[in-house]
Formats: C-alpha cells, sequence, structure tokens
DNA sequence: CGTTTTTGACCGGCGC
DNA sequence: GCGCCGGTCAAAAACG
C-alpha cells in the first residue's frame, strides 16, 4: 500500500529528520466508519479530517512518541475509515533540528520504543505503519518551513497555522516561550463541533490519565484552550493543551508537551469527581453568572459554552475500570445524543467486526503486549462481544473507547487575564 | 476521602 | 517600565 512511502521515506530520509508527512489516500472498505460516524452528524460533512504531528523535540522524535492517543489515532481503523470518508489522512511530523529526528530516533525504526522508565516498549512500528497503509495515497509535498517557523500546508485540513498555533524550536528568536520544551501538536477532527452538539466539543483522551487545571481564552480565537496535565503519576510533567482550530472549528489542536516519566498507566488511579453527571441544559446560563465556587458544579456540558470538561480525558480507557468509561456518558443525555450515540455505535461496530479489515488490526495488536491500546481492544472489544446488548454497546462506543468526553471549549471563562 | 473541573488570580516572557 | 498574553496555581465545589 503505503509501502512507497517507506521508500520514500528512505529515499529522503535526509529531510525526514525535518518533515514526514503521510498523506492519506482514500479509500478503504465502504462501510468502515465514516468520517459522519465520527463525527456522528446524520450527514456526510467534507471536513478535513487530518492527524498531524508535530515533533519539536529537539531531537526526541518519533521514538518519544509515547502520546497513546497518537498511536491509537494513528494505528486503529478508526482513522482508517475517517480517511475513507475525507479521503485524507495526514500524519506529519517535524522534528528537531538537529535533524536527528528522523522517525525512530534517526534509525528510521518505530519498532520499539523506550519509555522513561526504561521499559521497551514495542509497537509504533505497526501501529504506524497501518496509518500509511490505509493512505496509499501519493505522498504530499513537505510541509513549508520558515526558519524554524512549522508552517503547516495550506492545503492540510489541520491549520495550526490557522489555528494561531506555531511551534517553534528554541532557536528561533522572538519567538520563545517560558522553556524550550519539546511540543507534539496533533490536529484531529472534533466530532462534536461537527454535530453541533450542544454540550460541547469533544476531546478523544488517550491513554493517560489527564487533568484540567487551566482553561483560557485565547487572542484571536474563539474557543478557549484547555490545559491538562498528566495526572497518572504524581511527579510527572506531561502536559497538553487542547483547543480548537481557530479557522476550523472541526478540527481540535492538541499540543502535548514534556514527556511521561512513567509508564503507561495500566489503570486509572483515580476515579471520583471525574465522572460527572451532565446537567440539564437549562442551568448553564446561570451556572455561568454565577461568582466561581458558588455557582452550581452543574455547568457542565450543557451548555452551551462549556462542555464537560474533558474530563473524560482525565479516564483514560481504563483498562480495567469500564464501568467508570461508561460513566462517561451523560446519564441525562438527550434523546438526540443518544440517537447519535447509537448511530456511532452500529457503525463503529461494523467497522471493529468487519473481517473485511484489510489488515488483522488486532492480531497485530495481540503483539503489543505492554500497549495499552491491545488491552484495551482486547478486553473491551473482543471479550465482551457476547455480553448484553447494553454493554456491548458501551464497550464499543467508540466515545467511550477513546475516552470521548466534551472539552471545556466555548468562551466559558472570559476571566484569566 | 480522594479525585476531578472550574475559574479568578498570579506569574513570567515578550513587544513597545 | 508597562501592558498584553499565555501558562499555571489554587480555592471551591462536585462526584463516586
Amino acid at each position: 500500500m503505503c509501502s512507497s512511502f517507506w521508500q520514500r521515506m528512505e529515499r529522503d530520509q535526509g529531510d525526514l529528520g525535518d518533515i514526514i508527512r503521510a498523506s492519506g489516500c482514500g479509500s478503504t472498505a465502504a462501510h468502515q466508519m465514516s468520517a459522519t460516524d465520527w463525527q456522528l452528524p446524520p450527514e456526510p460533512v467534507s471536513f478535513p479530517s487530518s492527524l498531524e504531528v508535530f515533533n519539536d523535540d529537539y531531537g526526541d522524535s518519533l521514538a518519544s512518541f509515547r502520546e497513546p492517543l497518537l498511536h491509537e489515532l494513528a494505528g486503529s481503523t478508526f482513522f482508517d475509515g475517517m480517511d475513507s470518508a475525507a479521503g485524507l489522512l495526514d500524519v506529519s511530523m517535524v522534528g528537531g533540528d538537529d535533524g536527528s529526528s528522523a522517525v525512530g530516533g534517526g534509525g528510521g525504526s518505530l519498532s520499539a520504543q523506550k519509555t522513561l522508565g526504561g521499559e521497551e516498549i514495542k509497537r509504533p512500528c505497526e501501529i504506524f505503519s497501518r496509518v500509511l497503509q490505509i493512505s496509499p495515497r501519493a505522498i504530499k509535498p513537505p510541509q513549508i518551513l520558515i526558519g524554524d517557523m512549522v508552517k503547516v500546508n495550506s492545503s492540510v485540513g489541520c491549520p495550526l497555522d490557522q489555528a494561531g498555533l506555531q511551534i517553534s524550536s528554541p532557536r528561533t528568536p522572538g519567538i520563545k516561550r517560558r522553556k524550550s520544551q519539546a511540543k507534539k501538536v496533533v490536529c484531529i477532527p472534533a466530532p462534536a463541533a461537527a454535530n453541533g452538539r450542544p454540550g460541547g466539543e469533544i476531546v478523544p483522551s488517550d491513554l493517560w490519565a489527564w487533568r484540567k487545571y487551566g482553561q483560557k481564552p485565547i487572542k484571536g480565537s474563539p474557543y478557549p484552550r484547555g490545559y491538562y496535565r498528566c495526572s497518572s503519576s504524581k511527579g510527572c510533567s506531561a502536559r497538553k493543551q487542547v483547543e480548537r482550530s481557530r479557522t476550523d472549528p472541526n478540527m481540535l489542536v492538541i499540543t502535548y508537551t514534556s514527556e511521561h516519566n512513567h509508564p503507561w498507566p495500566t489503570q486509572r488511579n483515580a476515579l471520583a469527581g471525574s465522572t460527572r453527571s451532565q446537567p440539564p441544559k437549562s442551568n448553564s446560563s446561570a451556572a455561568q453568572s454565577s461568582p466561581r465556587g458558588q455557582r452550581p458544579r452543574t455547568q457542565g456540558t450543557s451548555n452551551e459554552e462549556i462542555a464537560k470538561g474533558p474530563a473524560s480525558m482525565a479516564h483514560p480507557p481504563p483498562i480495567k475500570e469500564e464501568a467508570a468509561d461508561q460513566v462517561e456518558k451523560p446519564v441525562d443525555s438527550t434523546a438526540e445524543e443518544q440517537e447519535l450515540d447509537q448511530v456511532f455505535d452500529q457503525d463503529y461496530k461494523a467497522m471493529i467486526l468487519d473481517p473485511t479489515q484489510p489488515d488483522d488490526f488486532f492480531a497485530d495488536l495481540g503483539e503489543l503486549e505492554s500497549d495499552p491500546l491491545n488491552l484495551v481492544f482486547s478486553k473491551e472489544f473482543l471479550g465482551d462481544k457476547s455480553c448484553d446488548e447494553e454493554r456491548e454497546n458501551k464497550a464499543l462506543d467508540p466515545f467511550n473507547m477513546f475516552d470521548w468526553a466534551g472539552s471545556s471549549f466555548g468562551e466559558s471563562r472570559k476571566g484569566g487575564l
């Protein structure tokens, strides 16, 4: 399929350190989950489904690609379906300045990576390559780099630049933030945005446990940016920022900063307070106007503006805590939402159970023992299929699986400044 | 009780 | 030095 990609990679290895783009290609099984399924909207919507990964890691390249989300998104048939619908799947990695950030840490191999804990994890090779496989389309021209500034190809759906997001290397004079931190930027479709779900956006979570510690409105963007830090481990300095693309609300821009200093959590370490029921939409306005600390905690989703925060993100599909994930879904979700969920479930089931999957995805996953994703799939999808319908639906619920949840977008906080 | 989200306040970098 | 802006802190309240 996309073997040409790797071939090209080898051929252009010198440039890969700077830019790697695997363009999506079209077509996959017609019954696979489509972009519309992903977004939930009832009708096809042409959105730029792209996954952009920028690595400004100063040498810590893809090898440091430890974000489960990236792996999931990249490796799952999830995006495969999206790809088929949108006809585009972009995976871009902009390496560090030293050029040593080629895929696989210079070795050109993604077959193995080390966690900070020294634990060797096998994976990216399979998963990532799979992404490439679903993208037989010709490789796009390299992104445009202006100095150290990353500029995203304008044709790409995830306009980081448009989102006002700029990643610069520490060398870039004038554009220097507090610390020269490694950053990985991922652009993914924002389902909720597309379907106009009142609850606000839905942000895909990864297998890490994230705790939201702040949200700020970003100048020039109607959407606030949420700040999350890893709560899997106390000493972990990993952080991520989630925001919507300024110009393309359908896209979410997730910026990962710092690295996790611990292995992937095999179990959510905390649930309390994380799974909040969705409050009635009616009180959202009141909640927002309420003074801090006094307002009813019922804001949540409901809203219009403030969604149930990425609480979800704080709950990576727990490899063990299915119930917790299920709670992600609003207890009092509207009929509309439930309907959408059902549609989603059906499509997703079709996808998952699709025997015609080009690759034995699960088989490969089986090799990824240390990969949480593997655990998730094996347990939630493969093992529970015989259970009751409800359980099945939940288990198959892509939102739960990827631990989607509304993020707190919207004008939420006007303060902060 | 432990964890979460929310959000105003605070801090630091940057441009003028 | 000042103001703007982004990122973080921390108190309050909610949740299981």
